[in-house]
DNA sequence: ATTGACTTTAACGTGACGTCAAACTGCACA
DNA sequence: TGTGCAGTTTGACGTCACGTTAAAGTCAAT
């Protein structure tokens, strides 16, 4: 029998870890004097522990450690437990070597240009939401800032705030000034039944915006006709840390253009780069 | 201006991430309503929140964050961040995938043999301690055990028990039963100046057994002559981990031997196979 | 009796929030 | 003017596996 601290010394543990693992049922000594509480364990509970120990160093949490320990699952079960275990380490192993890499192109942006710019693009998902919009072609983007404003003002006049969130565009075509393929609209909160007209007749119809699991995204001040300037930005990123586009890319108006100027946020599905 | 919810749709993040930012100073609403106390956001403070994203993204701290935005660091200072998270990473990325390792070879041996046992190895590190002990060659096992008896009676009786830890067996010659050449001898809580005759006439020396970082041990049961069998169940676990001998093995007695039979604890230094 | 080494319980801290709970505000509708 | 509901506030607790004091009690040797 040996206290706590010749048989912390012994497994080369903390007193705590010991004390710890007794409070949560764990390891329990095998003898607890009843007047002073002091603990007394046996050569035997060192094996449990080193059990315990091993398992844990397998990244498993405590409480599958003390299921694994205490025989309650079936050996499928503990494949189960360790092959799930072992698709998280995956995971976590690529996403580690993806910050890595991230870290790296940060790295490498200061060696080249002394300073650490345009950090600021990110990853995020995004869910469905309903859009009332109009897909057209333009010959430029002169066409394009007159339409927006139209269907601006045409929406703001007949759907309630509450009910609309931000300006939208689509891009449906690559990078062609002089042919471009847009979606134009606005995010909804909820669909609408009602159609709206737009000044030339023509109606906005309602589909449904697709969520997308991975955006990299960054946000954008100035005129809407220079947007290719964060394009260029986000294809850089997307080169730096090994993804590519997978899909229409989005401009989300923050705040609704006032005159030349707007903040949008410029979006890219993109998904890793199999190379 | 918005208010939190709208700005945290906006952002895809909680509204409790805005909050906990706030409170720790790292990203604070342009203006609070003096008297409802609510929040209102502009955004350009959602080019700040991104560069915090980003920046958290990367796997920093956010203290590390509030000081890379405020400026209060120069590029150089950067540089030595992103180095040390650089290097922060790689040491992880090996740490998982030797976690990954360790897993699959679990799973192997439930696959061939259809449950889960000698989990037991642990890596563990030990600190150099003062060894009283002596050197000597054998022919056999018995030889063995009939002078670790002698000696266990010798330093029991001479050395008082507060000042000496676990009888220690320091293995020199590889697995030759009939020739052995092994250091055996008491671990010391602190050093001793007095010498210890045994009652051949030759004299315990004391020494220093150095520390080692990385030791693979399992717990043994059983008759002493019988240890091979743990050294096998070790020699199997570095080989599916990749591990490699790294010096001479140790046993140690977690128990005083009574009869024939011994608790002891089986230690390689080991280190990472370069293969 | 007095040390000094050891042990006990209890509490707080860690990091970055998620998740209630109770009270208050803003706005639309009757 | 009241009512309802969605949104907001602060506050507190939980997470995970312990490390780190702190105050008080125990053990063995002098």
């Amino acid at each position: 029998m040996f206290r706590i601290g010749e048989f912390s010394r012994i497994a080369r543990v903390s007193g705590r870890l010991l004390r710890y693992y007794d409070s949560i049922g764990l390891l329990s000594p095998q003898h607890v004097d009843a007047t002073t509480g002091y603990r007394h364990y046996t050569i035997g509970q060192l094996g449990r522990l080193n059990r315990i120990l091993a398992l844990k160093d397998l990244g498993l949490t405590l409480d599958q450690v003390a299921r694994l320990i205490d025989d309650k699952v079936s050996t499928d079960e503990i494949r189960g437990m360790l092959l799930l275990r072992k698709a998280e380490l995956e995971q976590s192993l690529s996403a580690e070597a993806a910050r890595l890499r991230h870290i790296e192109s940060r790295l490498q942006q200061i060696d080249e240009q002394g300073e650490l710019k345009n950090y600021d693009v990110i990853l995020k998902s995004t869910p469905a939401q309903p859009y009332l919009s109009t897909r057209r072609r333009f010959g430029g983007m002169d066409d394009v800032v007159a339409l927006l404003r139209t269907i601006v003002q045409t929406v703001t006049a007949q759907v309630p705030a509450g009910l609309r969130n931000e300006l939208i565009v689509v891009a449906h075509s690559d990078f062609d000034d002089e042919d471009l393929d847009l979606d134009i609209g606005f995010g909804l909160a909820k669909p609408i039944n009602r159609s709206i007209t737009l000044p030339d007749q023509t109606s906005m119809t309602i589909a449904e915006l697709p969520a997308v699991d991975a955006l990299a995204t960054l946000i954008r001040r100035g005129p809407s006709e220079q947007s290719h300037i964060g394009f260029g930005a986000l294809g850089l990123w997307m080169e730096a840390n090994g993804y590519q586009i997978d899909g229409p890319s989005r401009e989300v108006f923050l705040e609704l253009p006032t005159g030349a100027d707007a903040v949008m946020e410029i979006q890219f599905p993109v998904r890793k780069s199999t190379a």
